[in-house]
This record gives structure tokens, sequence and C-alpha cells, in this order.
RNA sequence: GGUGGGGUACCGAAGUGGUCAACCGGGGCAGACUGUAAAUCUGUUGGCUAUGCCUUCGGACGUUCGAAUCGUCCCCCCACCA
């Protein structure tokens, strides 16, 4: 175990007698923050065709960014020389950075993967790149972020146990090298458990990361293609594996249906794309699922978004008039319906937040289900 | 009035004897999206009692085994000349 102090507070203040669910509160350099928490992704320092005043209205707490694409465009010394990422981009509250081992992933083909880290070629512009656990860290202690995550090899779906074990064997190795890298003070490192979908590998990863000593825990590797029940063993395995007392993060997930089942598996933090991409191309979220406001039946419809809504969206306009300018391709369709599902995915937040601090998460989530299956749609 | 060019599906636009219900764009309709190479991508877009049939390529008549494609006449549009 590492004996240094945890370089961010995490206080239980409430678990639920009927799961493994709790809240929480994360103190960052930026600010505390209630768990579960949902974070927003801003990729390249922005949640896209947001403010932060907007984010602010819409009751964001943390967001996320990304280490590959900011040292790609605009270079960390670029974000540094403007005072570090908060003040670059504008936003005052806590930031967590990926570590661009997902771009490992999701950018397979421009790269190649080494035993101390993985030459890239930049989709921008295809220049060579080199990125390890010593160059993730150098790029995100300049970045500034409050908690930033460790280099690790993210494999796909699905991939054989030996492929995975490399993957574990490697993100271990890349860990301890984070660890032992500089940071700003008051930043926090998060490892990341990978093993795919092998239980034994999951409980292997998590235990050497836990006893190398971390600020928290992540579950990566999820939400790479695979079945969602295969998601959820994959969660169950690792959450079982971890400290009770650090925040456990799921990373890239997800569905409301998918959070619920996370955060009763004892799971704190979230980030994913769903409300702000899905929003781009034309869906409204709500409590019951969401939906396209393309679609030829709202052409007249007078109603908000979301029935009882009250983000900025919703207390303004109709159904008819965002899908006007969704089909229109006029840009305020667009940032209109990202209002609303952020506004939706923190309120839904709020709520389960609320659900477990009065132990009746169980209830919660049975009634989210009864709702879901009410509107005809599956998670 | 003359000469030349042109009228193809919701729009634009290919096609100039059979493999054409007709390439391709746009628009429309629907679907996908999970640590964002994503305001992107995919499917579909004449009708039907649907492995086949029916009605379509300005209109009518004709040539041909067979016509969006060839001929005659007519109707519209555009350019130039009077």
């Amino acid at each position: 175990m590492s004996d240094s102090a945890p370089h961010c507070q995490f206080e239980i203040l409430a678990r639920d007698p009927g799961s493994h669910a709790r809240c929480g509160r994360l103190r960052t350099a930026h600010g505390p923050v209630d768990t579960p928490v949902f974070m927003p992704v801003g990729t390249q320092a922005a949640v896209k065709a947001m403010t932060p005043a907007e984010l602010q209205e819409a009751d964001v707490g943390m967001i996320l960014a990304n280490t590959y694409h900011l040292h790609v465009r605009p270079g960390e010394e670029i974000v540094a020389a403007g005072g570090g990422l908060h003040r670059f981009m504008g936003w005052s509250g806590p930031i967590l950075t990926d570590s661009g081992g997902f771009q490992v992933f999701s950018l397979a083909g421009l790269r190649k993967i080494r035993d101390d880290g993985v030459e890239f070629s930049s989709h921008v512009d295809g220049r060579r790149l080199f990125l390890g656990p010593r160059e993730a860290m150098a790029i995100q202690a300049r970045l500034g972020a409050d908690v930033v995550m460790a280099f690790d090899e993210c494999p796909p779906y699905p991939c054989d146990h030996e492929y995975a074990c490399n993957a574990v064997r490697r993100t271990l190795q890349w860990a301890a090298v984070c660890a032992k890298a500089p940071r700003p003070p008051g930043q926090a490192l998060f490892g990341i458990v990978q093993g795919g979908s092998y239980a034994d590998l999951r409980r292997q990863c998590a235990a050497g990361l836990v006893e190398q000593g971390f600020d928290g825990y992540a579950i990566g590797g999820v939400s790479v293609g695979e079945p969602p029940d295969v998601l959820l063993e994959a969660v169950a395995a690792t959450a079982a594996c971890l400290p009770p007392e650090r925040p456990r993060y799921l990373m890239g997930v997800g569905m409301m249906g998918q959070i619920l089942a996370a955060v009763e598996q004892g799971v704190d933090m979230f980030d994913c794309v769903m409300p702000t991409r899905l929003a781009r191309h034309g869906a409204a979220f709500t409590h019951r699922g969401h939906y396209s406001v393309r679609n030829a039946v709202w052409r007249a419809d007078q109603r908000p978004l979301e029935e009882g809504c009250g983000c900025y969206a919703c207390r303004h306009f109709s159904r008819a008039y965002i899908r006007h300018m969704v089909n229109v391709g006029e840009m305020l369709g667009v940032r209109l319906l990202t209002m609303h599902n952020l506004f939706c995915y923190m309120q839904f937040m709020r709520a389960v937040r609320a659900a477990v601090a009065e132990g009746r998460f169980r209830q919660f989530k049975a009634a989210f289900e009864d709702g879901l299956a009410a509107a005809g749609t599956v998670y």
C-alpha cells in the first residue's frame, strides 16, 4: 500500500441498506462534488455546444477532458500558458482528464502498442506521436485537472484471455510509472482496472492497483461494444474488489439504466458522450428513455421536449420549434437539445442521490425500470 | 414571327432501343450512437393482393418483338434574332 496521503478527500455520506449503493462527496482543488456524479464529456476543453454558464445552469458539477486530444491540439503548452485548463476554458469547477488510453482503442489502426507506451499517428495531420505513462502524466500535469487518470490499455471486445491478460500486465506496469510521476499539488490520480470480460483478470488487475494505492479506481474497458450483461458482470466483478473508502469511476457509461445498475454495485462516478452526442444527432432524453425530435409525429407538437422539465429549452420552446431548428440545420437546435439532455441527466443524478440518501434506492430503480417498460423503451 | 436549346420521380440531375421503376445529389421518412477522428453514420424514398404484377420519363399518335430513348404533330420553358 502506498503511504502517501490521498490527493482528494472522499467522504461517504450515506449507504443504501438494500444494495452497495452509496452517496458521497469528493473534495477536489476546485470544490466538492456530490456522488454518484455524472460528468459530461468535454474532450477538447469544451462540452460541445455549451458555455460554462450553461453547464452551471444545468447543474453540471464536474466535467471530463482528454489528454490525447489536447496534446494534439492546441498542445499542453498553450493550455499551460493560458493558466491551465480551468482558466483556459473558463470553467472553475472540477475537471477530470482522461489519460488518452482510450484513444489507443478508439484510434486503433493509427497506432502501435509497445511495452513503454503507444506510437500514434495523429488523427489530425498524421504526424507520429508517442504516448506512454510518463508522457500522459507530464501532459496531464501541465493541463492541471483536479483528477487525472493513469495511462491504460483498453482492449477491444471481444478479445481472448491472453490478449486481455497482456493488456492488464501493461496497464499495471504503466500505472506504477504514473503513480511515481510528479504531479501538481492537489492533483488526484486514479488507476484504471482492465481485464475485459474475464473476472479473474478483473480481480487481478484491481488487486494490483490497490496494492499500488491510488486516490480512486476506475473500471475501464467497458462500453466497447459488448452486450449489456457482459458490461454489468465486469462492473460487479471489479467493484467488489475495490476499497470501499475510495471513489469508484465507471468509464464511458452510459445510459440511465446502466448507471442505476452500476450505482447498485457501489459505483460513484460516470461519464458518457450519450446526452451530448445524441443531442447533436437530434435526440431528446427523458426520464423514460429518449426519442428523436426529427420524427414527423412532433411536427406540430406544442409541448416542451419533456413535460414538467425546468430546463431553459423546455421553459421557452416547443418540440415543433426544436424539431424545426434541427431539421433546417440551425445550430440553436443542437444547443437547446444539449442543454435539455444535460439538465435531464443532472436531474436524474440528483434523484439517484436523494434515493440513496433516503435508503430507497431499490424502489427508485424498480420505479425507473417500470417507467421504461411502460414507455416501451429498452436499454 | 424566326433560329437554337430544353421539358425525367418532391426538387436538381444522369440516362439516348432491351440488363430501367430509372445512376447520383438534395429534400423526406426511419434507425444507430456508451472513457467523442461523431452537429456523424446507415437504411429507405412510384403503387400493390409483393421472389411477381401494375402505372410512370410534357401530351397524343406512330415505328418496333421491345420506347424515357426513334418518327410526326401539339403544349410549355429558356436564349438569341426580329
